[in-house]
RNA sequence: GGGGUCGUAGCUCAGUUUGGUUAGAGCGCCAGUCUGUCACACUGGAGGCCGCGAGUUCGAGCCUCGUCGGCCCCGCCA
């Protein structure tokens, strides 16, 4: 005999099972060894149930149940019944199974930390020893949450006619946007397939195959480095329709985000969303994905202070550049320290410094006071609403610098205050519209696609693109929740012509072109119907829903900042015959 | 590519400021006692390459340099 299978799970039993005889099967999670009674917690994913042995009149089973450890895996079989002292913590807490006979199906050296919720245990070890991590409760939840967004996933967009495509992981490498991870093709030696980092080019041939409406839950691959909320692959829903137009789109996306809010959290979203064209967004709150739960908004004093004495601020201005300020509601009250602080996070932004003014008891108190007119600071606090107690911060730069500058700092102040944390339990999301075509790259001095190659410029600014096509603006849009991008999108472009215009503003030649996206081009020929869709990053959605800071804890297996794989370490060395057969050398 | 921070018992951390006897605590673990626990309690015990490698020094957990690794951020992420 391995093991009795099991007739209930470990949270399934109730009182109204009491007298039944039941087999559990499951991990221990604590033996409570009192002496004249022993109990011990088995868990499953479903829960914990309590099991009892007297060892006053089952000396044979307390006897054989001193071998039994956290982490033992066992069957348990027994009769259910009521406890004399319930625990209303846990669903099971009123019922405990009083035990007849057991089998330890696996043993369990002592693992290297407790299974348990709150668990402080570094970051290292739990990576390493992720299938001993994956067992906690407080993660597996999250994954729950995430095949609940599944299954909403495939139900909302089945409803709504699309059709779920798989496309292919071993694709042509694409130069523009992240770097690609490549696959050496053994059968062409010193060829490569790239890994996708979106199925954008798939999708959109197959609305010019007439699929008309595509949906898939796809794995993306970008070689690029991690943060807390990025992943070398992560997961995309990824969706694409025909003969529609902007808003189409972004009512399809409002009806998804409002049945996973309702299906999974049972919360009641408003749709529309807000909408706020990209420059709002970063003039009043200093981010293309603002945090809308409160409010701390960037004031321009650009006007006001173009002639100024103080020269950092007129002569920015003279220079194209802007003067913004943020009114830190009451924090007067930080320390030269605390100031510091903050500078310190907008240098990290590029910004040279941080001019402050704030008002303690009625009295001005800032480092640039005596460059600034008096009537220059009464008009600055009517401009930024400032009053007693207030913290006003500067920044002079350029319109971008100076806006992120700030915007940075209005997360700062937000958490630093406790306004995030007040905040927690609720929601903003947010359609950011109307982004520039193109972001001109210093480095490379050209254009380059601020959303991607393909995506449509607004219809009136066609013309700019042969006059104007750094102010041109395209159909895109970015789906923001809590201040975390969750998923963009775009009308594509449908006409051959305005592709290769495209490709040539971004300094590709027409063999380039050809080159890199000839079928694209090719397909373009044959009658392509007008397009669009948006992806959305699944993991950062499932995050929002289980309100975690990383994305490690929606990812089953996640790899390290550094971009390891602690548990099976990859990446790894591979055998000489391996590289051979590829016709790859390393080269130190 | 750059910056910050961390690495001491199985786990979480103190000790590093100012180098100096035998490196501590809590939890966990082991043994014993215990009939209603559920963070069981109580008594006792074991447990250390101070990430690794050089160096300075009479002497290094502590200082210096390098290196490996975790986390966070800037750049990067169409």
């Amino acid at each position: 005999m391995n093991f009795l299978k099991r007739t209930d799970t470990c949270g399934s039993l109730r009182k109204e099972d009491c007298d039944k005889i039941v087999i559990l099967n499951g991990w221990v999670q604590t033996v409570r060894d009192l002496g004249g009674l022993i109990f011990i917690d088995l868990r499953d994913r479903y829960g914990i149930t309590q099991l009892v042995i007297h060892p006053e009149t089952q000396s044979e089973l307390a006897e054989r149940s001193k071998e039994i450890k956290s982490e033992f895996v066992i069957w348990a079989k027994g009769k259910v019944r009521m406890r004399e002292n319930p625990n209303p913590n846990i669903p099971t807490g009123l019922i405990e199974i009083l035990l007849e006979d057991f089998g330890i199906i696996s043993k369990a050296e002592l693992p290297p930390f407790e299974i348990v919720d709150d668990i402080g245990t570094s970051e290292e070890i739990k990576l390493k020893y992720r299938f001993l991590d994956l067992r906690r409760h407080s993660l597996q939840k999250h994954f729950i949450v995430r095949n609940d967004v599944y299954q909403v996933v495939h139900k909302y967009f089945n409803e709504n006619n699309f059709i779920e495509v798989e496309t292919p992981f071993l694709m042509k490498s694409t130069p523009e946007g992240a770097r690609d991870y490549l696959v050496p093709s053994r059968i062409y030696k010193g060829r490569f397939y790239a890994l996708p980092q979106s199925p954008q080019l798939y999708k959109q041939i197959l609305m010019m195959a007439g699929f008309d409406r595509y949906v898939q839950i796809v794995k993306c691959f970008r070689d690029e480095d991690l943060r807390s909320d990025r992943q070398p692959e992560f997961t995309q829903v990824d969706l694409e329709m025909s003969f529609i137009e902007r808003d189409d789109i972004i009512s399809m996306t409002e009806g998804f985000f409002a049945r996973l809010w309702k299906e999974i959290l049972d919360v009641d979203v408003l749709t529309p969303f807000l909408r706020m064209s990209y420059n709002d967004a970063m003039n009043r709150f200093g981010s293309d994905k603002p945090d809308l739960r409160f409010e701390l908004e960037l004031t321009d004093i650009s006007d006001l202070v173009k002639n100024s004495e103080f020269k950092v601020f007129s002569d920015t201005v003279s220079s194209g550049g802007v003067v913004k300020v943020l009114n830190a509601k009451g924090c007067a009250e930080f320390s030269r320290k605390k100031i510091d602080e903050l500078t310190e996070l907008a240098k990290k932004y590029g910004a040279k410094g941080i001019a402050w003014l704030k008002i303690v008891d009625g009295e001005i108190n800032s480092p640039i006071a005596k460059f600034l007119k008096e009537d220059e600071i009464e008009e600055i606090k009517k401009l930024t609403n400032c009053e007693n107690g207030d913290l006003l911060l500067f920044s002079s730069d350029k319109w971008s610098r100076a806006c992120t500058i700030l915007g940075a700092l209005r997360l700062e102040i937000a958490r630093k205050t406790g306004i995030i944390d007040s905040v927690k339990n609720k929601f903003s999301f947010l359609w950011v519209l109307d982004f520039p075509l193109l972001e001109f790259d210093g480095e490379s001095g050209r254009y380059a696609a601020m959303h991607h190659p393909f995506t449509s410029p607004m219809d009136e600014d066609i013309n700019l693109l042969e006059t104007e096509p750094g102010i041109a603006k395209a159909k895109a849009y970015d789906i923001v929740i809590n201040g975390a991008e969750v998923g963009g999108g775009s009308i594509r472009i449908h006409s051959r012509e305005i592709q290769e215009k495209m490709f040539k503003l971004l300094g590709l030649s027409k063999e380039e072109a050809d080159a890199k996206f000839g079928f694209l081009l090719e397909a373009l020929k044959y009658g392509c119907p007008p397009h669009g869709g948006i992806a959305l990053g699944l993991d950062r959605i499932v995050m929002t829903l289980t309100g975690t800071e990383n994305i490690r804890d929606v990812i089953a297996f996640p790899k390290t900042t550094s971009g390891l794989s602690l548990m099976d370490g990859a990446p790894s060395n591979v055998d000489e015959m391996q590289l051979k057969e590829l016709g790859l050398k390393i080269i130190e």
